[in-house]
Order: C-alpha cells, then structure tokens, then sequence
DNA sequence: TTTTTTTACGAAAACGTTTTCTAAAACGAA
DNA sequence: TTCGTTTTAGAAAACGTTTTCGTAAAAAAA
C-alpha cells in the first residue's frame, strides 16, 4: 500500500515538494520543461494524489451523497443510473445510503453527513417522516441539497419530481373512461409529498366524474408489505369490492395481482388495475400492467445536474423541476 | 460550513488540542472529569471530527467501494442491499461504481480507487473481459478485494458466487424432465466464470440424458438488449426452432417472452423456458416464469462480511463461498 | 526527607496535499 | 552600472486530526 507521494517525487527529481505540486497542477510558476520531467515522472510512477490529503486541504471532498428509502425499485435504480452518470462526467464519487423507510435511520444518514463528507447530497424522502429538524439542521449547513421525487415541499431547496397530481388525476379518469365506478386508491402515506398530490388528482378526477370519495376505499398503504397485502386481500374480499384500483407504487400492484390471484378475482374482467411503475416486465405480465411510467433515468440526471450546479454557484437555488409522466394503457384496464 | 473543530473545542475549554482529543478518544491518560467537561461541550455544539483530516492520520478511509456492470437488476440490487446492512453495522460508507459492462470503464474505477480512497473493493466483472492487468494491479496494491458472483478465478482473492454449474445441470435437466429435446441456451459470455459454469452445466445434463450439444442452440448474448433480442427472433424463426430455452440472466427471459409474443409462439405448449433470474413479478407474468433465483442478499452479506474481516486482518484470503440457488418450478416451464 | 513512579496534560510531529510568502537569478531600462 | 521587474523555485504555513514524546506536579516508595 506505500504508495508514491509528493514527497518521493520531489526527491528523485530534486525538486522541492510544492514545485512538484505546482508542476502537476500546470502552475504558471513552474519551467515547461521542468513540469515535463516532473509529468514524466509522476506517470513512469503511477503517482496519483491522496484524495484526503486533498480533500483536506481544499476543503471539497469531490464526492456526493445519494440517500433513498430503498433501492430494490426500479425507479431508484433507474435513478441513480442517472445520477451515475452526471457524477462520472463531472469526476464525482458517490456514496448510497439507505434508510429503508427507517425516519431514524434517515436522521443518522443525514447527521453523518455535517461534517464535510460530501460537497452534496440527492436526497428521497423515507415516509415515516413526523418531524423534519434533520432536513433543518442539513440545510443550515449550507450543504447544497436536492431532493427529488419524494420532496420536501416545505424546505428552500431545490426540488425535482414528476406531474404527479396530473398523474393521479389521468390514472382515475382512465379507470373511470373504462367503466369503473367504485375505484380503490392504495396510497402511500401522506405526509410524503407525492403521495399528497397522487391522492388529490384521484380525488379531484372523481369530483369531475360525478363519483363520490369514499374514505373506505383509500387503503393507507405503509411500508410494511405483509400489512399491505392484508389490506388489499381484505378489500377485495368486500361484497362491494372496488371494480378498480389505482395503486401509487408498483409494489401495491404485485400485491394486488397477488391477491387476486388467490382470490380468483380477474384482472380486467371483474376489477381494472393502474399502477405507478417502472417495472421492466410490465408488458409480460398477466394481465400486463397499465402504468403511469415516471421518467426516472431522466429525473437522476436532472436532480444531479442540479445539484452540481449548485456546488459549482456555491448557492442553493430554489429550484423545481416537474418532468411529466406517461401512461402506458394495457391490458389490465381493459386495453 | 464554519464547523466546530478541537481547536475550537480546545479554546472553549482552556485545554490543548492533544487533551480534547484524547478525551474524545477516551484515553486513559485522560481523567474521568475532564473527559465529561469535553464531551459535553463537544456535544452542545455537536462536534464532529472532519473525515478527512482523520482519514489522512490514520490511513483509514472507513469507505468501500462496490463495483458493479449494472444496477437496473434485482440481483445487484438485493446484493446492494446485502452489503449495505453490513457496511452500516461496521460504520462504513459506501461507494458505488457502475461499469455498465463496459471493459474500459471497470479499468478507470479500479484506477480510481489503488489511491486510498478506500479500504476495500467489491467487486462483479464486467463482461467484456479480455484482459485483467487491472485486476491483478488491484491485488498489489493490497487492497482488500472480495469477488461476488461474476468472479474472477485466476486471481488469489476471496470470492463468492452460487452453484452456477449445478444451477445450470438443474435448469436443464428440468427442461428435459418436462419433455424438452431441443434445448437452447442463451448465453452469457464464456469469459465470466458464471458464464461458462452455466453452459457446463447445460452441456453436461445434455450428455447425461444422452441429447446432442448443437452449436446452433447455443446464443451468445451480450450486453446489447437488441442485438440479444434479434438473436431469439432468428433463433425461435427457425423451422427446428426449440422446444425450450434456458436463459442464463433474466433480461433473456424477458426478451424470450417479448419474442415469442410477436411471433404468437405459446409458453409453454411451444417452448418451456427457464430462468436465472431475481424477478420480483416471477410469479405473475404471463405465463408465470420457472427461475434460479440466487440468494442474492445473502451474498451480498456475505461477500461483505468477508471483506470486512480481510480488512479487519490486513490479510487477504483466499477465500470461496459458494451459496446454492433455488429452482422455483412455475407455468413457463408447464408446471 | 529524598527519590522514584505515576498521573494528567501539553508541545510538536505527522499524514499528503495546496497555497502563500519569500528569495535568488535573470533581464531590461535608465 | 544601478535599479526595478520578471521568472522560477523553495520554505513554510495551513487543512484537522492522531499520536509520540516530553514534563510538571502529585503520589508513592524509600
């Protein structure tokens, strides 16, 4: 691991250390040709300089912090695909925390986080979320923030998501276009900003139908899956089952097919399912899947080039980026 | 940014830098009430010691990198998943590094990172894998390594992976048990340890159950999803095309079933087709799909764990897990 | 009492950079 | 020649820790 430093460098080319650093770094101080010897040196050696030493001195750690609830979703990996890219262009490290819906956890993640680790963090909020001093505290370092998808609204800080109040809105008007007319809304929690905002263009879509809201149909999902699955095998064993579901997450949905399935309830015949997802196999499923299909390569890219922005400006905009989600109609509504 | 450093700490208190730091440290040269007036001070004004500064004395990153070919695939993402519950535990951090099946790339990562930035690599190969002086610059380095499923045999490393031959006997003789006779197998490239394991498995349940190995059944795919999917057209063209295929990652299956769709072949009356695959949807696509599925979590886990105690050690062993995957019978394969 | 040991702390070096400050040499102008 | 300016390089400080070493004072031993 002894692995060659400035120190060494300046030695074998009798040089001082700081001309060697300054040849390196093409100071203007230093000789062309003096720079070559010392460039020539530096590679013959496979010199490469300590990132903490750097880091340290330069006070910027050339790395960001990614944290999200999970990561076995495929809007966060497609994510962070995005986010990977942007970070390589710009010559970034990145580091992933998981909070698996955990607010504790999330509060840890971001307290390790004050002490200059990272020049940025990308952050998704986890949903069992109360109180929010931690995102405060984040944000009074002055430690350049974005948030994107599960945002939080209430923060100076830059945002990007998705239309999701007109996604809510188009997944209900399109069960309804279907015929539905009992539609059951699997929402994740409310204090999550996007599940505030899925949930109102629901209800707003059946406002616009003439369709009542009925509290009994909106099942308060969380992020216990074997709690949702009880709920939805409980809804669908009702005598007035819904003749539709919208789920706000596409695990709700394989929930849901599960339950049916075991419920010999079929899919689009007796109850129409639309779902949030970004799954790869929506098309194969049985039924395939009707999707509200979020841009979530697209979204990584943004939320990281934001941010990077923000580290470049040394001033935290108060950005908000909507990219629009798509609706891919298929069989499980009928298409 | 202005955080509170031992300086500081030490003016506040009348103390010098050694003594606060020792006191935080919980030195015995340091006694008991002089330690409680340190901590609670640091702890008002929640002293945090800087990263790197403690990174560049002590020659200890606590950070790990994880390098993968690819994110946007449940097995990487439950091995993640893995990793990271053990990194947590020991209070380490994170990197991810995407190689997207890119040789060039796997070779800059693993540049980046022979300069200290981490004390320890996990690592699944690239595919496109001709040479490995990287690899093996890696290894002098002495930075401990740990290899998980995608492996590179060669090197005296610790590895992990499944049962990849007798995963892939398994999945074969299942297709021959089902009444199979023309086998194909979709590939992936020979020059990943897994990838070879899995023909060798395929070839030789061939053999014993006295079926020819046809060059022409064998597809060997790649990391282009097109060019994959225009090979499993041509191939289920065919007027001999096969009575069953065995895909050795799950993108295959999808493209599998995407292909027979368009060509209104049946799954499985026409063709059974089996899987290595973490799909979460298995179970419900149309028709549901036969897989191995590898304990992806647990290799992650243990693959971390392994690493964790290399770098505990500051010996690199030689070490081989080798965990066993499940075949789930479904649909696909007429069960 | 004197000597030795222990206790509790501080000074300073070290980790490997970058950057500021200083200085010698070379050069040009007067 | 002399004086100022430019060029090139080195010395030293700084980033914030940890750790080694030194040293007073206190405690223990003689």
């Amino acid at each position: 691991m002894k692995s060659v430093n400035l120190k060494e460098l300046a030695r074998q080319l009798n040089l001082s250390i700081s001309t060697v650093s300054k040849a390196l770094n093409d100071s203007y101080e230093i000789t062309p040709e003096t720079k070559r010897r010392v460039q020539e040196l530096a590679d013959s050696l496979h010199y490469q300089p300590n990132p903490y030493a750097r880091s340290l001195r330069k006070q910027k750690s050339k790395t960001i912090a990614v944290i999200i609830p999970e990561i076995a979703n495929n809007f966060f990996t497609l994510a962070i695909n995005g986010i990977e890219s942007i970070a390589r262009q710009h010559g970034y490290h990145v580091l992933i925390y998981l909070t698996h819906e955990d607010y504790q956890k999330e509060v840890e993640i971001t307290q390790l986080l004050q002490n200059g680790r990272v020049d940025g963090v990308l952050m998704s909020l986890s949903s069992n979320n109360n109180e929010n001093e931690h995102l405060y505290d984040l944000h009074k370092k002055m430690l350049p923030l974005v948030f994107f998808d599960r945002v939080f609204e209430d923060l100076e800080a830059a945002k990007v998501t998705t239309d999701d109040y007109e996604s809510g809105y188009k997944a209900t008007a399109h069960l309804i276009e279907q015929g539905c007319r009992r539609i059951a809304h699997l929402a994740i929690p409310k204090d999550l900003s996007i599940g505030k905002k899925r949930m109102q263009g629901y209800m707003q879509a059946l406002n616009d139908h003439q369709l009542p809201v009925q509290d009994d149909l909106i099942i308060a999902c969380t992020d216990n899956q074997q709690m949702n699955y009880a709920f939805i095998r409980e809804l669908m064993e009702r005598k007035d089952r819904p003749d539709g579901i919208f789920a706000s997450v596409e695990k709700l949905a394989i929930n849901t097919y599960q339950a049916c399935s075991e419920l010999h309830i079929a899919i689009p015949e007796e109850v129409k399912v639309i779902s949030f997802a970004n799954l790869e196999t929506a098309a194969f499923l049985n039924p395939s899947l009707t999707t509200i299909t979020q841009p979530a390569f697209e979204i990584g890219k943004q939320a990281a080039s934001i941010l990077f922005e923000a580290i470049r400006m040394k001033n935290i905009k108060n950005h908000y980026s909507i990219l629009k989600s798509v609706l891919i109609k298929r069989k499980s509504t009928g298409c």
